[in-house]
DNA sequence: CTTTCTCTATACCGATAAGTATAGAGAAAG
DNA sequence: CTTTCTCTATACTTATCGGTATAGAGAAAG
């Protein structure tokens, strides 16, 4: 493992326990045992160090997401993949999990909320464009798609969250129950 | 106003916009217009200040729902009117609902994390003792008011963030739907 | 009047923040 | 061999961090 690896370990590490904010460059380089030139030789910035984090880590969720999201065909079978495609992510990448939820519910004017924002934007969008293809199956959306893609992605990390904190075993029962609940606003 | 309510309201204003620690203790005293043993007069420390903050603002909204909990005879009813409760108090407090938001998401290790799990805590509590005494109507819970308890959590802030963000307006139908699709993993 | 208490300002503390100028080590390319 | 490129360390910058020692102003209490 090379140090620009070792560097995002650790960050992600560190930006996951205590928040992306709290942690200071130097307190990064140190757990690797580098300094801090290392670091702006790879990243230019801790914002950039952020941005590769996510790009890089966080890219395998979004193309499966774009993939799931293709057919709209069948949408109860759909939102059973996403849910279960959003858990396999997580329970992969607890951490990064975990970190990126926090920056998305951090305040619009910090800097961690604005590099997540990007991703975040990516998954809502497909997941509007999901919901406005399978209108045709439902009936016009007439805007309805953005409230639909907000609770989906609410629901989902409602139980990821339950999950993370042990409250829950991620089971098929629990997925199902989760696809179960979101439906219920939708088809209703 | 005096000095000790406008540290509060411009540190939730700050808080509530970039996050604690983004925000430093001068930034603050800066836009009341005084200096910092003034703020570590009232408050001992930033964190005290976040406390005072949460204790004292977010206490109507620990009240409310303590009563709205007590009786739990009426389940339906009882969950419209904890919807309600915090849909109203969101619309009344909406800097301090987005910065509790936000702490609460935080993570573990972070201060302000821990500064708002105590009142996150209550809430929780809360709810639990109300959904084990719902127990009596609707079966033995057998551990499951914990989850309750988080689910339900996560659908009122799933909807309140829908309409902190603009996506929905904060209507009796769609206060009925948050209930609905909450209750559906519940009965079902 | 004097003492006491509450509140606030000036000026400072050591530590840490993000970021960099300079230089050198080592490998690769000519 | 020399040049070039990639990577990393030492040592430093300026700014800000949370917090405080000291002192004074003004009101209240005796």
């Amino acid at each position: 493992m090379d140090n620009r690896a070792k560097l995002l370990e650790q960050a992600l590490h560190l930006f996951a326990q205590r928040g992306y904010d709290a942690i200071g460059v130097q307190e990064i380089v140190e757990h690797v045992g580098v300094t801090k030139p290392t670091l702006y030789h790879y990243f230019g910035s801790k914002r950039g160090l952020l941005e590769a984090l996510i790009n890089e880590r966080l890219q395998p969720l979004i193309d499966r997401l774009a993939q799931a999201t293709s057919n709209a065909n069948d949408v109860p079978a759909s939102l059973a993949t996403i849910f279960q495609l959003y858990f396999d992510f997580a329970q992969a990448e607890p951490l990064l999990y975990r970190m990126q939820l926090a920056m998305w519910f951090s305040l619009p004017d910090n800097e961690a909320f604005q590099i997540v924002a990007v991703s975040s934007a990516q998954q809502q969008a497909l997941l509007e464009s999901f919901f406005v293809r399978a209108s045709s199956f439902h009936g016009n959306m007439r805007g309805r798609q953005r409230v639909y893609a907000a609770t989906l992605l609410g629901t989902i990390n409602t139980y990821i969250g339950l999950w993370l904190s042990g409250a829950v075993q991620a089971t098929p029962q629990i997925i199902h129950q989760a696809v179960q609940q979101f439906s219920y606003g939708i088809y209703s």
